[in-house]
RNA sequence: GCGCCCGUAGCUCAGCUGGAUAGAGCGUCUGUCUUCGGAACAGAAAGUCGGCGGUUCGAAUCCGUCCGGGCGCACCA
């Protein structure tokens, strides 16, 4: 349909000026029709001897020899615009086009979650949870066969620190661990690390101590401390697969630790000093600075890999166990540098795997209050922020269900630009009106509350005789593929929270104007009504926000 | 110091391959309720799009510069 309104353009600038042009239709505001286009403001600064009257003259050209069946009316306006309304049954097969499948056939592999074990999961986690997994969505929807993995500190300098931490608090009785609630399990692992982090500042014997104990955690061959990291491992990956469901993340397919990155990342970086890697320090480095990056140590002094050299070695992982085309990190923007350093060493030192990984960063989570830091523990911890939107909705008089908390959830985090800081206001997220998850789910259960009491089904087509507002509806049913192309193409999922947020809003208005049951178009409009619930349902469903029939 | 990012209404944000009167939500103020679900709808007030300069028929959008804020820059992850 978007072809052929471009199609019948192009032929009529060939007609009149016998000239080629590109064609770019833009959906305008309603009152300026279906499509717009800037096409004869284009014209006149590329032909030679602009017409008399100038771009609006180019523009009346350009409709005089405009012939569609589809396009059912142009006008031209302000400085040149050609405004495109089209028939009733044109929008009407636009609206259940299908997006087009730019990734048809590909491969991609991307990571959905990393919180590290040993550690609080807290809302920063979350944010880049939810909106890895839902680029994962749009990958789908492109057609892509995805995977979906995560990857997790399982060892080093952060283990150590809450292993001084928790063998303190252990005391050689491993009871005193088992005694911990699970519910307090989060908030107990965050303490025992923001302690570790203050004694490793502070106390020059204790940082020793937990340099040993970061050490220890890749044998660990004492036994009371495999004892605890085993547990407390345990707990940590039952919080993070638990807090994921919640948050309606899809599972992942395989799990990736640092200890498994670690070797293979260690003998990559060897096999590549003098080529690709340099000694300095009795460290193995790489100097970015060459290619524009920076400066970073692979493999410590003492010959450990470190954090750069394990993400060498998991791409390596991936790619031997799914060869993907194109393979996703979504991080926080602080390792965006960082991952242009290890990203540009692998293209030297793993040319199979040039181009297949993307870094995705998403902002900066910021409270109110400042920077959060899990090291001070200093943090909002996810579980409180699932209580505070429950107690909203308890307030709100509504049910609580796992499907609004957690659609209240991550529509607040997906709703705006990926990319920019995020100050994250709890009373916000919370909300549960305007621009909100709650909003369109309940703009989804109200539509489908008509569909439920209709007696009647009757299909009918819409022979251009659309009332106003059942013509908005539709206008606005049909820009759904557009949006979710424009989501896909720039991986950026708050395009969809905004399309779904005005067709919401259309639909509110039509509903408080329009009677549907009953009324001498009822047919009509139920159809209208059974689309638009289609087409919420298939938006919520690609941000994996539930759209209940009833709430 | 070097590099990257951001600055749009009181607050939180859309809009950025240049285009029509800069849009939402929250908050404030005013309405709608014998009708399909009021987590709704209708309306009002609120903006030198950080400042200045440039390119252009046209700049929130592109370029330069200054101011303000954030992040990153060698053995943490």
């Amino acid at each position: 349909m978007i072809q052929e309104v471009e199609q019948a353009i192009i032929d009529a600038v060939k007609k009149a000026f016998a000239v080629d042009v590109l064609v770019h239709l833009t959906r305008p505001d309603e009152k300026f029709g279906d499509y717009a286009t800037n096409t004869a403001l284009q014209l006149a600064k590329q032909l030679e001897d602009t017409p008399e009257g100038g771009p609006r003259a180019i523009a009346q050209a350009i409709v005089d020899n405009l012939s569609n069946g589809v396009i059912a009316k142009a006008e031209i306006a302000g400085p040149g615009f050609i405004n495109i309304w089209l028939t009733d049954t044109s929008l009407a097969k636009l609206a259940v086009r299908q997006p087009n499948g730019i990734n048809r056939g590909k491969i991609v592999v991307i990571e959905t979650n990393n919180p590290n074990p040993f550690k609080a999961i807290h809302i920063g986690h979350a944010f880049n949870a939810i909106v890895a997994d839902t680029i994962a969505n749009l990958l789908a929807a492109s057609g892509a066969t995805v995977h979906r993995v995560s990857y997790h500190g399982d060892v080093g300098l952060h283990v150590g620190k809450s292993m001084f931490s928790l063998l303190k608090y252990v005391d050689g009785n491993l009871n005193r661990l088992n005694d911990i609630k699970s519910e307090d399990r989060n908030s107990f692992m965050s303490k025992m690390y923001a302690d570790g982090s203050a004694a490793y500042k502070q106390d020059t014997s204790a940082k020793e101590r937990i340099n040993e104990l970061a050490a220890a955690s890749f044998d660990r061959s004492d036994v009371i401390y495999g004892q605890v990291y085993d547990i407390c491992f345990k707990w940590s990956f039952e919080a993070i697969d638990g807090i994921m469901a919640r948050l309606g993340n899809n599972p992942i397919e395989k799990r990736y630790l640092e200890s498994q990155a670690d070797e293979l990342g260690l003998q990559t970086v060897k096999a590549n000093v003098g080529k690709v890697f340099e000694e300095s320090d009795g460290a193995l480095v790489f100097l970015g600075s060459k290619y524009g990056v920076f400066d970073n140590v692979f493999v410590s002094s003492t010959g450990r890999g470190l954090y750069a050299a394990r993400d060498l070695g998991l791409m390596e992982l991936k790619n031997n166990d799914f060869h993907p085309d194109k393979s996703y990190v979504v991080t926080a923007v602080e390792q965006k540098d960082y991952f242009k350093g290890v990203i540009k060493a692998s293209e030297l030192c793993l040319p199979d795997l040039n181009g297949q990984t993307t870094n995705i960063s998403t902002g900066t989570v910021k409270l109110s209050t400042g920077k959060m830091s899990s090291r001070n523990g200093d943090v909002l911890e996810i579980s409180w922020l699932f209580d505070q939107v429950t107690d909203a909705i308890v307030k709100q008089g509504g049910a609580v269900t796992e499907q609004i908390v957690a659609g209240a959830l991550r529509y607040e985090f997906l709703k705006s630009r990926i990319g920019s800081d995020v100050t994250f206001n709890v009373d916000e997220a919370v909300s549960l009106q305007g621009n909100s998850g709650p909003y369109l789910q309940y703009a989804h259960a109200r539509a489908c509350s008509i569909l439920a009491k209709a007696k009647q089904t009757t299909a009918r087509n819409y022979d251009d005789n659309l009332q106003l507002g059942e013509r908005s509806l539709l206008r606005k049913i049909g820009e759904f593929a557009e949006a979710v192309e424009r989501s896909i193409n720039d991986l950026m999922p708050h395009h969809m929270c905004t399309y779904l947020y005005e067709l919401a809003q259309v639909f509110n208005h039509f509903y408080e104007h329009n009677r549907v049951l009953g009324d001498a178009r009822e047919a009509e409009r139920l159809q209208l009504v059974a689309m638009y619930t289609h087409t919420l349902k298939a938006g919520l469903n690609l941000l994996n926000i539930p759209a209940p029939d009833k709430m």
